[in-house]
DNA sequence: AGGGATGCCATGGGAATTCATGGAAATCAA
DNA sequence: TTGATTTCCATGAATTCCCATGGCATCCCT
C-alpha cells in the first residue's frame, strides 16, 4: 500500500536530539511498516548520505525494501551496485519512532545538516526530508526559485505531468 | 531472515588489536548466526583476500553459508572453484564477536590492511566492511569522486536504481 | 451555548541501561 | 620465561526508558 507523505512542518530539536514528526507523517510509517501493529513504534531507515548532503531523506520500511531490491538486482561488483550500497546501507541509520512520537536524531546525524534547535519537515512522496529550518529556507526554497525563473513566465508545472520520459 | 547491516562509524583499535563493532552490526550478526542463543556471543567470518585487497570482508554466518553452498555446486577440479576455496576457506578467518562487543584482529590481519589506530566500519548489504581510515579516506574515496566526476553534472546516482540491466 | 471531560499532541527532565574503551590479572604457547 | 592471547573488571559518555506537563481540539451533556 504505497501512502504518501503530505505536508511540512517546523518542530523544535532538543539538547538529546529528540524531534517530534508530524503525528501525520506517523500514520504513514506505520501503515508501511509491514511489521508494525497497534500499539507499536513504527520503523524507518534515514539516509543521509555523503558531504554534499545537506538534509535528511527518511523511507518507510516499504520504500528502503524497495530501493534493496533494485540493488540487490544489479551484478555484484558492478561501480553502480558499489556506489548505491555505500549511499543506502553505508550512509542511513535505521531506527524507530519511539512512543510519544519522536525520533532521535545521534549528534553525528544532527551536526551532518548543521541541525540546532528547530527542524523542517516536508513531504516528499514515500519519503519525507528533514532539513535545518534555515538551510531550507536560505538554500532550498532560493534554488526552486530561481529554477522556476528560467521557465517562461506562464508556465505552469502541471505540464509535466504528462511529460513522456523520452523528453 | 537476511537482515542488513546499515550504518558506519570510525572505532578505536587498542594495542592488543582489539575494536569494537557498532552495536547494531552485532545486533544482525547475532540475528543471522543459527547458533546464537541469547547472552552468547555470534560468530562471522573475516575474509581478507589476495594482496591487493585493503580491507576485511566480514560475512555473517547465513552469508557464508549462502556462498559456500555456491561455491560447493560448482564442478569440482574447475578453475572458477579452486580461486573461490582459495579466497573465501583459504583467505579467511573465522571468529567471534567478544563479550563487551569486541572483535580481536589479529597481527597479520592489521598488517595486511595497515591498520594502526582507528578502524573504519561500513555496512554493504549483509556483509559490512573494515578499512582503516586513512585508507578508506584518501583511496577509497577518492576512486569514487573520479567516477562521479566521468558522469554528466546533473547526474544522480540513484538513476542506477531504475536502469535496466542490459543496459 | 456553556462547560466540562477526554484524548492526542508536542515537549521536558531524570533515572536506568548500554556502549566504547582502558587496564590488570590469568592463561597459553613456544 | 617472555610475549601474546584471553578473561575479567572498571568507568565515563551516550542513549534509551519512563513518567510528567501544558496546549489544543473534539465530543458530549444539559
Amino acid at each position: 500500500m504505497a501512502r504518501r507523505f503530505r505536508g511540512e512542518s517546523h518542530h523544535k530539536v532538543d539538547s538529546k536530539g529528540r524531534v517530534s514528526i508530524p503525528a501525520s507523517f506517523r500514520r504513514v510509517l506505520e501503515a508501511s511498516d509491514p511489521n508494525w501493529k497497534s500499539g507499536d513504534t513504527p520503523e524507518l531507515v534515514i539516509v543521509y548520505g555523503d558531504h554534499r548532503r545537506n538534509y535528511l531523506e527518511c523511507y518507510t520500511m516499504e520504500a528502503i525494501e524497495e530501493v534493496d531490491e533494485k540493488i540487490d538486482a544489479l551484478p555484484r561488483g558492478s561501480m553502480e551496485r558499489k556506489m548505491l550500497q555505500r549511499l543506502f546501507h553505508g550512509q542511513s541509520f535505521p531506527t524507530t519512532v519511539d512512543e510519544t512520537g519522536r525520533l532521535v536524531l545521534p549528534a553525528k546525524l544532527r551536526q551532518k545538516i548543521n541541525l540546532e534547535n528547530e527542524a523542517f519537515f516536508i513531504a516528499a512522496g514515500d519519503t519525507f526530508q528533514i532539513w535545518k529550518t534555515e538551510t531550507y529556507e536560505e538554500e532550498e526554497l532560493a534554488k526552486t526559485e530561481e529554477w522556476l525563473d528560467e521557465l517562461p513566465d506562464d508556465f505552469d508545472p502541471l505540464a509535466f505531468l504528462d511529460k513522456r520520459p523520452e523528453d
